[in-house]
DNA sequence: AATTTTTGTGCAATCGGTTGCATTATTAAA
DNA sequence: TTTAATAATGCAACCGATTGCACAAAAATT
């Protein structure tokens, strides 16, 4: 019971060739159902296990996923990672998942390693500090295919799974301007990253729609790390033009900042509205109730998932799609009513 | 470039033989530095990369953890995870990570599969309505250590990584008494899992100690999934005597509680007082800011991955060590003030 | 100079499945 | 009844790295 037991054990004690029982357990069509079924239940009831590294030796593949994120506690990507482990489980794949803690080092150290473990194709959302991308090159030389979400870039042959983050943006510049707020800011992460870019850039469009002034206030830069947030309620307290209209590009640094500007004796949403980015729970348990841009990250995982297995077996080609677009969309709750 | 290097290909292009190639890449001892220095070099020069699944078919071993959780999309979870990735990662160890999404069925498929897939060990936390634990012991016979955090139960040779729940539930429902009330309720989890249990009988122990009656109202077992919190609300509502504290097993659902119950024009903590479970970020968001208990779920993790990789290196044997306890601790915030 | 050690390499078996091709048994067609 | 076609199984090479043992060359010892 403890020793492994083999095809070959296997053959010996049916006296078939291990051929036979490979096949057999493969379900190859041109076993007899009898050789079959005899085998199937002798391998059931010495316990038979197949040995994946020999198979995946043989067959060059390994049934795996390879994932790379920057980091896994956040409601956002852990959502995400729920939904690609859920649609890859039931196909029998498994993932491995790792974290690049933002940084560059880790990611190419990470994406060594899959390559290595011989993923069959790699899921990734970029670090925040990655400028150089090159590490990814052995994946495509070698046609492992290659997805980007949420974090992405473009580069040749990989399809990018994000949403739209320009319009995202502009749609919460919008409906601040609507509210009545003239005087906007916007928090953002590292403008590295295209999607903080695009949302700034959209949100931009929408001051710019409305003849709304963009000074040294508009745009604060951060790495939506709570902890660094009382600088920038200094830098919204400090401002010379009182700001009454704050976009954040997370719900957790939103929440954040409506608890601190609270503190700070400003009033959300009668002095300040604020508009959050996700749509994470926290944006319903904060009081007042968090404006927010709904960004459905189980979908997004189900749907990097699905593409990515749906490619490996060949029913589409990924790589003619470049870009999957995912819906998103404006909750208005109470942070930003008047 | 884009055909995969072999170490016979390594040996044929240096005239040495593949023995040499692969003492080289281990760096054994018994090659001369010379020839070492002149593989090595060759092989970075090639882009050799070493295919994985054949060392791990002559190793038996595969470098890789397997990791059950019920589901990765929690705040407590995906933190535990982050910190098991992170020692895993740092000593070259991949996780594969599977969620049973709290089906006992899912929890044996994948506990099989990684079981297959050759993990050289396994952490589970384990899903809620596991009852039955035979799909475990394919790893005890086959002597791959296993370990359970959080989610446990008591299995031979099988360490456990948890905190003192009935300690801390007792700390809960005592911290409540000595703010002032009488009439106590328990929000539970399932109570089929330990750490439920231990929590609710600490609680009740704190009551016993202090002569408060125990009802039907006293305790409610819950799937702590925030959609169905309407029926607990009309429970508490509906109590013959008021209550006016209540202890949650979890932050989530507790924030969850006192939004609902504000809702209901029930005072937080006036009316009642409340204390969470794991210091969740959401715990200070909330407003009243929620009591809690803090749950190290980061530490956990690191705890849990240095523990098992410890043990495959050799370096303890954890088969001895059965239960690692974790500090937990009661943080008061307004919620439970008076 | 002869012998023993030490060092550095190679041979070949092994890990456990997979699969193209050959072979035999069986059934259908002529 | 003979021949062709089909079905079922086995042989043996292969996937790519690891490693015990043998062996030759170089260094150390007598």
């Amino acid at each position: 019971m403890s020793k492994k037991i083999t095809i070959y054990d296997l053959a010996q004690m049916l006296n078939v060739s291990p051929a036979t029982v490979s096949r057999s357990l493969n379900n190859h069509h041109s076993i007899s159902d009898a050789t079959k079924k005899r085998i199937l239940e002798k391998a059931e009831e010495v316990g038979y296990r197949t040995n994946k590294f020999a198979a995946n030796l043989s067959n060059q593949k390994s049934n795996t996923i390879g994932v790379i994120v920057p980091r896994l506690n956040s409601y956002f990507m852990s959502t995400v990672l729920a939904g690609i482990e859920q649609v890859a489980n039931e196909v029998g794949y498994n993932l491995i998942i790792s974290q690049s803690l933002e940084s560059e080092e880790k990611e190419k150290i990470n994406a060594k390693t899959l390559l290595d473990s011989g993923v069959d194709a790699l899921l990734v959302s970029l670090a925040n500090d990655s400028k150089d991308y090159k590490h990814f090159e052995h994946f495509t030389t070698r046609k492992i295919p290659l997805l980007f979400f949420d974090r992405v870039i473009d580069l040749p042959h990989c399809p990018t799974i994000l949403i739209d983050n320009l319009s995202a943006g502009y749609e919460a510049g919008k409906h601040l301007i609507e509210q009545g707020c003239t005087n906007l800011m916007h928090i953002s992460g590292n403008l590295k990253r295209k999607l903080y870019e695009d949302r700034y850039k959209g949100f931009k469009n929408a001051l710019l729609e409305h003849q709304l002034e963009i000074n040294d206030y508009t745009l604060i830069e951060t790495d939506l790390d709570p902890k660094n947030i009382q600088s920038v309620i200094e830098t919204i307290t400090g401002s010379p033009k009182k700001i009454d209209g704050i976009f954040v590009a997370s719900d957790n640094y939103a929440a954040n900042c409506i608890k601190e500007l609270k503190k700070a004796g400003i009033r959300v949403p009668q002095d300040i509205k604020v508009v959050g980015f996700n749509n994470d729970p926290v944006s319903e348990i904060i009081s007042p109730n968090l404006t927010t841009i709904n960004y459905p990250g189980h979908k997004m995982g189900v749907l990097a998932g699905e593409s990515i297995i749906a490619h490996l077996k060949g029913s589409i080609n990924l790589q003619s799609t470049n870009t999957i677009l995912l819906r998103h969309q404006l909750i208005t709750r109470e942070s930003s009513s008047n």
